[in-house]
DNA sequence: CCAACGCTTCGGTCGCCGCCGAAACGTTGC
DNA sequence: GCAACGTTTCGGCGGCGACCGAAGCGTTGG
């Protein structure tokens, strides 16, 4: 049989990749690295719900093919994923697979939780990450076009007065302002660095609460009245 | 052991996709496909380097994922990329693929061919790409802002001349400029509607001609002298 | 109408990989 | 130093799935 010599080379390395993900318990793994945090080994095995050894395999697996990157600390191994490239292919994966055929899931209490707002990677996603791009972009503060996006002068004054200045922090090669297309709401919302910075400081206000073992981000009481005060968003 | 309930849901459909992706064969198929065109099974079971019977049985699965359509036309059918989301995760794969750990890839001829111009589903990429974006960016017809962009009105006005008015086709839901992470670049390139438009309007000019069994693109010499007129492209 | 062709279905083989328990390793803390 | 703990390594088991050849189905063209 003839063979399509080079093309196979890179058909090799996507499906490296790909096959690292395609293990349930591996993607259960890369699931619970989203969040942005760094979780030990222990942890990501209940998170996988596979014993200590097998996480262990997967773990050496995904280190190797540098998916996630691994600190030692004590006795302990902290696992966070490798770069926020990763993150973008994890999220376009699950975009793909939120409009595809009704795989049966149904939808339960925590679902839903995730719908209204969850972090992605580092920035925050769902219902509340739509409602947040969209009152920047009506007030124009940002300028979203068509999924892409940039922010306007005011918006970096406006950005200031809210306590984030941009500027600061060592010249970073990460874009500032980038969209990443939301697998719940099918719609775009804030990434890249400002939309980081957006999710941190609210989380610094008290504005924003992590649930516990889960990418699901609580609204506190405060932060329902300052989300509606400085962006208009009524939840 | 305890069991993390929901959160599973979502790494179970994360998985199967990225199953999908996840083997050699499969993974060339897409690969073949992501030149937008659409391709009959006996075409893909040769990029796939598999038996007929095998890549069927690949295509089912794929098609049942909807990762991929079937047309059917006469004896032949016709398969191709379900939709640009596909193209976006497969891309999203390819550069973090790019950017993991050198595996063993002896850069041959062909690949040196795809770094400096592609096609990445609808519109160009590689080293042309870039360079089509970044002189639009520096003329101020798009304004690329650190991995986002817009097009302006001089920049409408400049294609229109050029022969592309984005006003014309059905209204879609498709974003009208977005970008694309380049995985041989590592730098955004142009995709969305105005990207499509630009490939298809350099071919139809017949700047650029595709490379049989390939998603190579080659510049041919009128389009090498029209690309320096137009675009300030250099190559 | 029959032969050629493209594609799919069927049946059976084989290899890879995920899984766990037991044991080893390294760190912490008493 | 020793015990407790978190993590990795080892060995062996089991099952899923990729693969092919042969046969079946539908279409095309003489």
């Amino acid at each position: 049989m003839l063979l399509p010599m080079v093309t196979m080379i890179s058909g090799n390395t996507l499906a490296h990749v790909a096959a690292l993900i395609g293990d349930v318990a591996r993607a259960n793994i890369l699931s619970a690295l989203m969040d942005g945090r760094a979780l030990t080994a222990g942890e990501l095995a209940w998170h996988a719900g596979v014993s200590a050894p097998t996480t262990s395999g997967h773990l050496a697996k995904l280190t190797e093919a540098e998916l996630i990157a691994v600190e030692k600390q004590g006795r302990h191994r902290y696992y966070r994923l490798a770069s926020a490239e990763v993150a973008q292919a994890l999220e376009a994966l699950m975009a793909v697979a939120a409009q595809g055929p009704r795989r049966h899931r149904p939808v339960g209490p925590r679902d839903e939780a995730l719908r209204a707002a969850r972090v992605c990677y580092d920035h925050l996603a769902g219902r509340l990450g739509i409602a947040l791009a969209d009152g920047l972009c009506l007030r124009g503060h940002v300028i979203l076009a068509d999924g892409a996006g940039a922010i306007t002068v005011e918006g970096r004054r406006f950005l200031r007065d809210f306590g984030i200045d941009l500027a600061d922090g060592p010249p970073s090669a990460r874009p500032l302002c980038r969209t990443c297309l939301d697998w719940s709401e099918r719609r775009p919302h804030l990434a890249g660095r400002l939309g980081a910075a957006l999710y941190t400081r609210c989380v610094d206000l008290g504005w924003l609460e992590r649930v516990k073992d889960s990418r699901a981000v609580r609204v506190t009481a405060k932060g329902r009245d300052g989300l509606a005060q400085t962006f208009d968003i009524t939840l």
